[in-house]
Formats: C-alpha cells, structure tokens, sequence
DNA sequence: CGATTCTTTGAAAACAGTCAATCTGTGTGG
DNA sequence: CCACACAGATTGACTGTTTTCAAAGAATCG
C-alpha cells in the first residue's frame, strides 16, 4: 500500500474529509525513507516540518556538553514529530531526529501546513487537537518525573507505551527515563524476580 | 487600578486590538478575588476556565496515594492557568489550584473563551501562541529533568524564573523540582558556600 | 507572645551512578 | 557459511548522592 494511503486511513478514522480536501492533503505532501540510523534533522538545522510516521521509529533527542544522549521522545508509525521549538520559532534546534528503523514518513512544510489548514478548518481543528495531546502527555511525564521512583517510571513506561517498550534497546529506554542503563537493568531484574 | 484595566495593559503590548473587541474580551471576563490558602479548583472539579492572574501567585498541584504534594506549576501576575487535561476532556481533575499569596484573577469559561476566539482571530492567535509557549516550557522542563542533577535542577529554575523562587517557600520549590526539602538544602548551602 | 510554618542539621539506610569486565545475540564481510 | 566485530545487557565492587527519620533552630503571622 503506498504511505498516503495509509496515512488516508489513519486520518479518516479521525476526521470528515472530502475527496477534495484529502486530495489537497496529498498534493502537498512529500514521502521520505530513512535508513536505520539516518539522520532526520540534524542539530542546528531548523525544524520547518510537520513529519507523520507512517512506517518504522523515528527518535527525538539531544547531546549534552558531556556527549550524552538525552531522548525526549519516540515517534513509531502513526505519530508525528518536530522539533516544536524550533518550528515555532525558525530558530536551529538544538535536537537531533534519527531512525532506530528503518523508515517511512510523510512530510509538509511549515508553509504548506499552514496553507492546508487555512483551507480546511477541521484539519486544523484535528491538528491542534493532536498538539494538546502532546501537551497533556508531557504534562503527566513530568509529573510521574517528579513523584516516581526509576522503577514506578519504567513500569509506567511499559505501560503507556507497550508497542514502544519492546522495540527500542533498553539503554534508551533508561535515557529517556533519565536513569543509567545499569540502574535499570538491575531494577527491571529485581521486578520481574518478584 | 482595576483588574481589567491591567489585563488591558498586558494584552495591547501583545495583539492590537480595537476598543470593541476589548469590550467583548472584558465582558466576558468575571473577576475573582482569591484569599492566601483558599482553594481555586479543587480535585475532582472540573478545569472550565481560563484563568489570568493580575495580582498574587497560584499553584498547580496534585496529591499522590502517600499523602506528598507535587507541584506542577506556579503562576504569578500576568501568567495563565489552568488544568488543560480537564479543561479540554471536561473531565474531573486530579490536580488542585491554590493561592500561595492573596491573588486577584480574570476569568473566562470555556464557552466565552471559545465564543471571543471566533469572533476575534488575533485573539485566538494569541492564545494558541500562549499554549506554545507552554508546550516548549515543557519540552525544557522535561529535558532538565532527565539531564541535570539536583544542584542543576536549582540553578536552572532560579535562572528560568528570577521572579517566582524568592516568593516561594523552598519546600515548594522541592516539591517542583522533584527532590525532598532536606536535600533542596542542603544543595543550596552547598553552591552558596562556593 | 504563642503557634504555625519553614529551614536546617545529623546519622543511618536506601538508592543511583561510575568504572570495568563479561556475556549475549546479531549481522556483515570475507 | 563461518568468524569476527559490534551493539546491547548484565554483573560486581565501589563511590557518591538522596532519602528517611528525628530533632531543633529560625522566621512569620495573627
């Protein structure tokens, strides 16, 4: 099946949509493959995209002054990634976006998205819902970052996100939880002898 | 001076606005005054608002099972709050909103909110760049949360927000950055010694 | 002033990080 | 198709940090 039609899927199940402005959708979409390891956005690059993930694992992360790697998010198919900041801004991000898999993903500019949005106002309606859903997820992630212990953090990793848990190694697992990968592996171990 | 006439200072250095769509914006409006320690939302009501703080300084923040507070959010003057989970599901909330300092607040219900956003697109605009900017405040916060030590933690919000820390007892500040009172101290006496 | 809230301190225990080594499974090139 | 390299996971010993519990000192408010 080809991406836009998955994609047609996805979004027909969420919003009403004519042919008309499907076709329109389409017609200012591009498709992208990335290798398993590509890079996506590079860091100072700016972040002028709004990317659907229609196959594979797209991650969002940055390097500190140390060089460690600090994933703030995972994007696998029907998720959609950005550097939020820098798309609002046109500032360089100070993120980076790479493929733990192979993948494919469908691509608007910023001018377009906005274009589009301008012209159907439900799909700006489905897309500012889909913002505030994000906003509501990091919202709890830094709640559970604020009252949790690393084991209540990973236990509720694997349960909000179990199509995601077992696809990604465990050391980025720990990056995104802000633990070490040994600290997590000794506290997965000692919950799962229980 | 009166709170409208405030919330009118803050609002025209932002959007240009005519006097009628001021006077729809404050019509809609109701004023509030809040006393130190009342309660502004409480758990299991629901977030059908959209508050703006003129004077004094709120909190967002939820109980866990063991009793601990965990603080989400401070809002003094001229910051807006609200539990946007609830206020968009329309679903009860978990959190609690209470004013650490006598505060006075503008507020607008959902249906006056979304009833001003149609009628003045300049104003939705700039609600919507609002929610972005929390968004990427967020994003920050998470970062921070997963990449710095406690030492760090501090200094970062002491530097973020110059305005809140010295208004705030420290074991609230504790309770945001995600560590106990006891090390948030000792943490502190540490650098401040250097 | 007395009561309450807030901050600090000490000592012990729990927890997480670091460093180094080993073990496992996968996949690629010869 | 095998061997070897490589990425990932685990473990141990040690160090450092944070929590917990208990108590006391400081500041603030009515």
């Amino acid at each position: 099946m080809q991406l836009f039609e998955i994609f047609r899927k996805y979004l027909q199940e969420k919003v009403e949509l004519t042919d008309a402005q499907l076709d329109l959708i389409r017609s200012t979409s591009k498709e992208r493959k990335i290798a398993k390891r590509e890079f996506y956005l590079r860091e100072g690059e700016i972040s002028g995209h709004n990317t659907f993930v229609v196959k594979g694992l797209l991650r969002l992360y940055r390097i500190d002054e140390d060089g460690n790697e600090h994933i703030m998010r995972f994007a696998p198919e029907n998720w959609w990634i950005s550097d939020r900041e820098s798309y609002n801004t046109g500032e360089p991000s100070k993120f980076i976006i790479d493929a733990l898999e192979k993948s494919e993903v469908l691509i608007w500019t910023k001018e377009d998205s906005e274009f589009v949005y301008g012209e159907i106002p439900a799909f700006r309606a489905f897309g500012e819902g889909l913002f505030v859903e994000s906003f509501i997820a990091y919202h709890n992630r830094i709640y559970n970052s604020i009252s949790s212990t690393a084991e209540e953090k990973y236990k509720n990793f694997v349960k909000t996100y179990p199509d995601i848990f077992n696809r990604v190694p465990l050391h980025m697992v720990a990056s995104y939880l802000g633990v070490t990968r040994e600290t997590l592996s000794r506290v997965r171990r000692h919950f799962t002898l229980k």
